[in-house]
DNA sequence: TTTTGTATTATGTCATACATATAAAATGAA
DNA sequence: TTCATTTTATATGTATGACATAATACAAAA
């Protein structure tokens, strides 16, 4: 067979990807910032010198992704782009796969026990009684309920998000809620585990995390959230054992 | 003043917007997955009794979002939504604000405290060599300047999310390290800091985080990178108290 | 059998028109 | 002049129709 010089392939990319490309550049270039007007659809139009359907097109990709927002009618904006919110919408646990749903509660696992130090940083006597409060509440019912356990879950690790006083985590954590829900039901239907398991029994119960909260630091509270979720990490490592 | 009943406020969401609520429970109800093709889009246009225009804007939306993919000419199928990829393209740290800067900065630090439990069950032979060399190289290397630290800082990082075998991870290590290099070249900047006050002097080396993956714990591994993470703690910790 | 041509089809792009919400300008009343 | 109201200009939202183009299947030809 003869051999032939290469030949590079040639552009085979879609207008609206290359107009995109140059939007972008274009708002870093003018060194633009969220607040600031852009020009209008016509106008780049024109510029760019492609019809008004490829600049909208290309401006309703930056749109979804959250960098710009077109006020009604008015222009559009450059908007601090709001990253979890665009999840939020396809993160449907029965739209995804096994494996991206494993991926995810690792995820909010590795999260947890990353977050300690934040937790003692910007903890307040307010966020203190509130989970004082919650840890109550479920003292105060009856246990053994898978659906109501679930709930108290929630109710406990929520607050310890929004704890950290970081919204972009707590974001997060509202986005991987029903992912853990999901995985949580199937945990617990599957291998027939009563709810002891995961909130009493040997383990590290929300009183004593509390607790620790209180008198220790962000390294025995690592270490005590750790054994909390002890059961969810042997989840999690025996599947990817298999 | 006469009382009227009261007027249900008209529906203000623009069509595409609804249209894409119609599309995803569409795809719900009629249990599509990821690799099933999907109706074209005059079908939907015609069933749904609105122009082509609409439907194509909201099935832009779910493409930018990675939730559809479409075959050029041929049609378009539905797709395991790739989050992480989509937003690598707005995450510019020359776009985004101080605040969002600051907690995806933070998210980096949670992160890297949290995955110690998964390095320890996932790590390889292989996986300890690789991370041998690195470490080899970056002593081999005199120390001092900044960019170069923050080159093998990025090597040694990187390859630890790696060994995670998270892929969801490690793409959201690769969307922070954008924003992680824009931080931490203003912390260095700023404060006139030399390198060793990241890579040596009182803190744990990476030589050390090293033998600690050898020998220790997840455990003792958290409490090593808490203090190897040190001084990006302390910046955290500092501007969010002025 | 292999190659080449052709029809079909769905998306990609363009052009144009009109609807409509908003803000700014113009107008009118006090 | 000042305030309230109306008008107007404008940019996006939506609709329609047209054609280009690439992928595919299938027929025709070698």
């Amino acid at each position: 067979m003869k051999k032939f010089k290469k030949l590079e392939p040639v552009d085979t990319g879609s207008l609206v990807d290359k107009v995109e490309i140059k939007l972008l550049a274009f708002f870093k270039d003018n060194n633009l910032k969220p607040g600031d007007a852009i020009p209008k659809e016509l106008e780049f139009a024109e510029s760019l010198g492609v019809s008004r359907t490829v600049i909208r097109e290309a401006l309703l990709r930056l749109r979804t992704l959250g960098l710009v927002e077109s006020k009604k009618h008015r222009g559009m904006i450059l908007k601090q782009p709001d990253i979890i919110n665009n999840f939020e919408r396809i993160l449907d646990p029965t739209l995804l796969g096994e494996d991206t749903l494993k991926q995810l509660f690792e995820l909010r696992l590795i999260l947890e026990m990353g977050m300690a130090d934040f937790l003692f940083e910007h903890k307040t006597q307010k966020d203190m009684d509130e989970l004082e409060k919650i840890v109550q509440a479920e003292e105060a019912t009856d246990t053994g309920k898978i659906r109501f356990a679930l709930d108290r879950e929630i109710a406990f690790h929520g607050k310890l998000y929004q704890m950290s006083k970081n919204v972009t985590l707590q974001g997060f954590q509202n986005l991987l809620l029903p992912v853990f829900e999901y995985v949580y039901m199937k945990e617990t239907k599957n291998h027939d585990l009563d709810s002891d398991h995961f909130t009493g029994g040997k383990f590290i119960t929300h009183r004593m995390l509390l607790e620790n909260l209180k008198v220790g630091t962000p390294e025995t509270f690592r270490n005590a959230i750790r054994r909390h979720l002890e059961p969810h990490f042997d989840h999690a490592f025996k599947n990817s054992n298999k």
